[in-house]
DNA sequence: AGCACCATCACGCAGCGTCATCGTAA
DNA sequence: ATTACGATGACGCTGCGTGATGGTGC
């Protein structure tokens, strides 16, 4: 008997929106996962912990899922890809149902929005500035795809022309240990 | 005897980066944690991990870093934050010695500094899709400020005049639990 | 009846948070 | 000698990965 692993890893594969595959419109585990590029595991995880709930289940047990939950899930995906924790998107997801009025429920919403706009923020411009600064590395670094000079290579870099007197990135610096300032 | 809890959490406080203190200039753990904004414990996970190195220890025992290590420790916190994973930022920063030829060395970098350019470059797509999504929802949700009409409130916002037949982001639906499309 | 797909434990790992206890630094 | 600061366990938590084993869908 050839114990076969279930193949759990994510697809990444095309994310064909216009995958309708059963008649009902409903959605399985399976689905969820692929088109979100998640695991199984991972959609199974959100319900289990109260962010994600499916539709209903089949009469053999398994888990059926709306359109609104695949919507859900994916911006769940993404607000964790932005860094935040299971706990802080469900409490923006139950923020509508714990107001009792209109009012009240959008000011929670506004604070817990600015809140999210301004870590965006923050995170946007470092993400601008890393990436500035591994273009000027790439740039440096393909002048050394040539190098040759392998008795200065791994200790004596910073005397070499190709670096010497310039100014890097400190982020480049780290990687290629070269001399602070 | 009072037992009082040290205080371990992250300060957040002001990045000062011309608190010399010392004399020798090093740094100790609390300062490497307060210019960062990690805390302790991360910086001696760090330390436990590899990816981090005290120059030296005191008398006592009391870590001592150089100025390189903090640069190093900011670019790992930057990297982490950017979602990279301690194993992924370990490789990054031993490219250079795990190589024998300059130009292995750059050639290696060089693929790694593509890769991390490209995930960036989804990243900040996504992230100023979320932005800009996050600002309409908040342009939407000012008008709720003033929402009065609490007998259509959690349930029949979608037929609000606010937000009717409206072109809305989906994380704007889900949140608001709006119908779909 | 076959094969892909799904469910449910159960264990494990990364990346820290959080005491508790005790030693250091100036 | 005081006061703030640091070191070292040890246990806990989140957010999943990774089988193992067995049932479901069509």
């Amino acid at each position: 008997v050839t114990t076969r692993a279930t193949a759990d890893g994510p697809d990444d594969g095309d994310n064909g929106r216009g995958t309708a595959k059963r008649a009902d419109g409903l959605l399985t585990t399976g689905d969820m996962a692929r088109i979100t590029g998640n695991t199984l595991r991972t959609v199974r995880f959100y319900e289990e912990a109260g962010i994600l709930r499916p539709d209903r289940r089949s009469a053999g047990g398994h888990r059926l899922f709306s359109q609104r939950e695949l919507d859900r899930l994916q911006f769940i995906t993404d607000l964790r890809t932005a860094g935040l924790s299971l706990d802080a998107i469900r409490s923006l997801l139950e923020l509508k149902d714990n107001a009792d009025t209109g009012s009240t429920a959008a000011g929670a919403a506004l604070e817990a929005i600015n809140e999210q706009i301004e870590s965006l923020d923050h995170k946007l411009e470092l993400f601008t500035r890393l990436r500035t600064e591994l273009l000027q590395a790439r740039e440096l670094l393909t002048n050394c795809k040539d190098c040759t000079n392998d008795r200065c290579f791994p200790d004596a870099c910073n005397e070499c022309e190709v670096v010497a007197d310039k100014k890097l990135p400190t982020s480049m610096r780290v990687l290629w240990s070269l001399d602070t300032e």
